[in-house]
DNA sequence: TGTACATCAGTGAACGCGCGTTCACTGATGTAC
DNA sequence: TGTACATCAGTGAACGCGCGTTCACTGATGTAC
């Protein structure tokens, strides 16, 4: 009886995954506003309609898409750094690095959904997974800074960066969980931030396939620079 | 008659441009897709169809917006870049990247346009001179690296690059005009690229914003060390 | 085990809307004598 | 300078389309006795 119960729960649920995952797909071909419901019943052999009893409006779909999504990146990113062993901060900063890269890649669609243009006529709620997926991903970052710190601070002796520079519910994120990481530091995180998200962003919206054929490469000679460039020798 | 054949046509030639200004601001704030006939006619207090006295229709449209965008783009590059003397290459490179970030953040409807999703439904047509855009931001990115090189060259002995990592087109538009640029340093040209990028486009689509209150100091600090890591000293 | 009932995933027709595009037209601006 | 004509920017109605969403419904799946 629980059973049968579950049985039609299980059904449920595939079906949203689903409806999800081919919502995901015409965006991949279309952009962001072919996620229609017409479009995603016909890919899927039902009526437009039939959706609704999955999502009450095109808005909460598109909400848990980005959740689901936003959630799934914060998870590749945690789970590569800790499995790689704290004492070497340079492997940590690689693989945070690699799983940022592999996971767009995969999830191309998820990474524009993110990062990219807005999906047309869509306002995000104020509820949702999204808020704290953002908040471990930073998290991350602060930690790639935060590893390299003690090897690289004295490089950024001239730094002009202070607390004021920054907005108050970044700092609220990130000081409670790296209590010794200076301003400095921050700034650095958001500048590894721009070289990680600037290579993979062009990768993404297919502007480096286009120059060369070894994206992988230039990635990797990348965040050899990057390690070295911060005081890090790498095992890699 | 000269004059008044001449005053027709000034007036057309504004009402193009006031048709592709409020298609750009339509972008602004609702995505390539708010780009439509309609509301182009409807800020203008037009009918749509007027503006088929224009543009064949919407793609061209589209077209022509990218064109001038991308045209406007390669023109601030290049300005910046001619107008720094050869001697100073850390001043020729920070000009043309604060020109890169400069123009997207005035144009960042135009940034969107040409780095961004792509506008639904439409598909590039083969003329037109945002190819010919694309080559001299290229090429600039190129000079970039070309600029530094000298000074730089020994950092990147243990490259793994050679020109078979690149795509044949990008290294006909580079290799005539920079003869003496090795493999490495075209990598280089690109992981510039993915910096500068990285960080205009993270402030472009707004993800900067809510973490720093001081983008610019970023970007220079970026710069600062982009220039250090390149053996290159700077009078700014 | 068999039958009567409840659940509920999905249907099919319909709504009002904004879109690109076409068409026949109007009326002001400019031209030719 | 005055009049007849040509040009051409913009109008207004209409088309067919895909969209989100609503509604009353059907029919298979599961439940209770």
């Amino acid at each position: 009886m629980g059973r049968t119960k579950g049985r039609r729960e299980r059904l449920r649920a595939e079906t949203a995954a689903e409806i999800k995952k081919v919502a995901l797909e015409l965006m991949t071909s279309g952009g962001p506003d072919a996620i229609t419901l017409r479009a995603i019943a016909r890919d899927m052999g039902m009526t437009a309609n039939a959706i609704y009893g999955y999502f009450a409006t095109r808005d909460d779909l598109v909400t848990v898409l980005i959740d689901d999504v936003y959630t799934s990146l914060a998870a590749a990113v945690d789970t590569a750094w800790g499995s790689t062993p704290a004492k070497d901060p340079a492997d940590r900063i690689q693989a945070w690095a690699h799983a940022f890269r592999d996971w767009a890649l995969a999830n191309p669609e998820g990474f524009r959904l993110i990062y990219g243009d807005p999906v047309p006529g869509y306002r995000a709620p104020d509820g949702g997974a999204a808020p704290e997926a953002a908040r471990r991903v930073c998290a991350g970052l602060a930690g790639l800074a935060d590893a390299a710190w003690p090897h690289a601070q004295h490089l950024y002796a001239g730094s002009e960066f202070d607390w004021s520079d920054f907005d108050a519910g970044l700092l609220g994120k990130v000081r409670p969980a790296f209590p010794d990481l200076p301003p400095a530091a921050v700034a650095l995180a958001l500048r590894i931030w721009g070289h990680l998200h600037g290579l993979v962003s062009l990768e993404v919206y297919g502007h480096l396939r286009t120059q060369t054929v070894s994206p992988d490469k230039l990635f990797r000679e990348e965040l050899a620079f990057l390690t070295r460039s911060l005081g890090l020798t790498t095992g890699r």
